[in-house]
DNA sequence: CTGAAAGCGCTTACAG
DNA sequence: CTGAAAGCGCTTACAG
């Protein structure tokens, strides 16, 4: 393990000696400058910019045993699901100083287990990740930091500590009430990756509930288990060819896999929404785009975002927020496809 | 600036106690744990397990005047260009046991000449962004560094240091090539953002050059500067509906302008590629599935976070690397759209 | 196989 | 308005 680097740029030391003060005095020049005699603070001001010079963060944080970095764990940054919560929420956290530090899991619960020891040797001051399933040691541990612990994503369950974001039972249950309302009766389902993905789960199992209310079920299944794409949308598309005229509508377990469903069906002349409807779910920004335009279920990733910061901004700076539990909704996109 | 946050994990010596050991024993037991007794390991790793402790980074990089941490600024983490360049050079940096701190510029160079302030405090061990226009005093700064500075993406220019990407003048006109090839004549060109956005700028200044090459130029041009997203294409596409009739070929500046051009189009009845060809830039995840599917450039992002990664474990474990400039290169991908 | 001393780069608390 | 001392949590280099 001989991967680090030196970094030599300057300490407070050598600006000090150059601008004839203190280390002390230069500490003071970024956090009081106001304290400072004019001359000096502009003989500092110089000895700063001649050394390109910037206090160690590092040195600040272990000083004062403070942290101002915020971990946040997804399960992937190349899914925009996450993408959109973690660009908001940087925005908003980067405003009031805080550094968002993003490491990704792959969806893989045991490398959540060992991130979370990486993660914690930053001694970030509070985790962010999706809610709420975790390893039952993952879980206990969580339960014990000191430092806030907000989940994302899914308000299913009952949060560790505090929780941003909406009811995935509930979001489905509106697309199916819609779809239902319309008139569909013969559902399929197209999906993948259903044990890692927790959150696509509960969904699949949000709309089994849903038709077992209205004394039916899925007619036809076709569920992958490798990470969720157009591609894999298409292959799973293709697993359930013959099925297909059984039914006339496709509960995708989300967009990316919608999309290769469109694709498919294009491909095969079988007509969207006419022969057989077709359903995602989290409103991905060319969702609108797609022909026929998709119907599906906007996860207001920005919000989960923007509150989650909001939250954490809060609890930083020790104020009580007013909630533990902040539901930010979901919106459906009834569109051409169903 | 209350802002920070104290965060009360044990530290080595609480640890040592428990296991009635000095300090220096539980350091040992992270880095050396064979040197130690089976009995005095045992009863280290025991206490660790009873708190949970993991060393802290701060202090360790702080000792050792060493770094772990790989900066990385993009423009935006929105955008699935930057997000597959992250995600790839994430995985390959952390088998190494590196972490990635990604920050974003929002395209303006004087928040970037800010952000690199941020970036430094955290002295890390290298840098990585996207080259190579950035205001002269950042340019100067990063000559300065001494650690490894990586600028991605665009390889059209001489890299300050190191280079990995692909030339955005070669790749547009490679692009161009093929229309001119099918038979287009009348271009016409819908972009956002150029101001900002200076690979995209690249992009149709080499788009210009092919076509005053072929003695011909831009018949038409709609330019908007708020971002690039389908629904700012359909705005730009708006903006010169009139002149549509004049064009045969639409070049937008990427695939989501490419994207919100389809759908316009569409909208209008206008066949593509019949009535007029589309083609966008960087060949999204969905891009193949729009309809019809675009024809664009891929620009290999994965490549390009992989050659990243390697190019930093080289110079991180203090290995020259072969080259100082890596082309990833890109492809042509023609599709249905033009 | 294990430990006491010193120091990485800062800042707090005290002193003047 | 400015500075000397002490310590945040580690690890290197030395000693035994």
């Amino acid at each position: 393990m001989s991967t680090k680097n030196s970094t030599k740029l300057k300490n407070a030391k050598a600006v000090a000696e150059r601008a004839g003060v203190s280390e002390m005095t230069v500490s003071r020049f970024f956090r009081n400058p106001d304290l400072l005699s004019d001359d000096t603070r502009q003989r500092i001001a110089d000895a700063v910019a001649a050394f390109n010079y910037v206090p160690n963060r590092m040195a600040q944080n272990l000083r004062n045993t403070t942290s101002d970095i915020c971990a946040l764990l997804v399960p992937t940054v190349t899914n925009s699901v996450f993408v959109d919560v973690i660009s908001e929420m940087s925005i908003e956290l980067e405003k009031v100083g805080f550094h968002v530090m993003v490491s990704s899991t792959g969806y893989d619960m045991e490398k959540e287990a060992q991130l979370l020891d990486t993660v914690m040797s930053f001694r970030p001051a509070a985790i962010v990740m999706p809610g709420l399933e975790h390893l039952p040691a993952i879980k206990e541990r969580l339960r014990e930091l000191t430092i806030p612990v907000v989940e994302i994503m899914d308000l299913t369950s009952e949060p560790i500590a505090y929780g941003v974001g909406f009811d995935q039972h509930v979001a489905q249950a509106a697309l199916m009430e819609h779809l239902w309302s319309k008139g569909y009766r013969k559902y399929g389902f197209v999906g993948t990756f259903l044990d890692h993905d927790i959150r696509a789960a509960k969904r699949k199992d949000a709309a089994s509930a849903f038709l077992k209310c209205h004394g039916t079920k899925f007619l036809a299944e076709s569920v992958l288990d490798i990470g969720s794409s157009p591609e894999v949308g298409m292959c799973a598309m293709a697993g359930m060819f013959e099925q297909l005229e059984h039914l006339d509508v496709l509960i995708c377990s989300n967009d990316d896999i919608a999309t290769g469903v469109l694709t498919f069906l294009h491909e095969h002349g079988i007509d969207v929404p006419g022969q057989i409807a077709v359903v995602g779910f989290n409103n991905l920004h060319f969702s609108a785009h797609l022909t026929p335009s998709l119907t599906t279920i906007d996860t207001r990733r920005p919000q989960i975002g923007r509150e989650t910061a909001r939250l954490l901004v809060d609890l930083l700076q020790g104020r009580e927020p007013k909630n533990r539990i902040i539901d930010t909704g979901f919106e459906l996109f009834a569109r051409d496809s169903a």
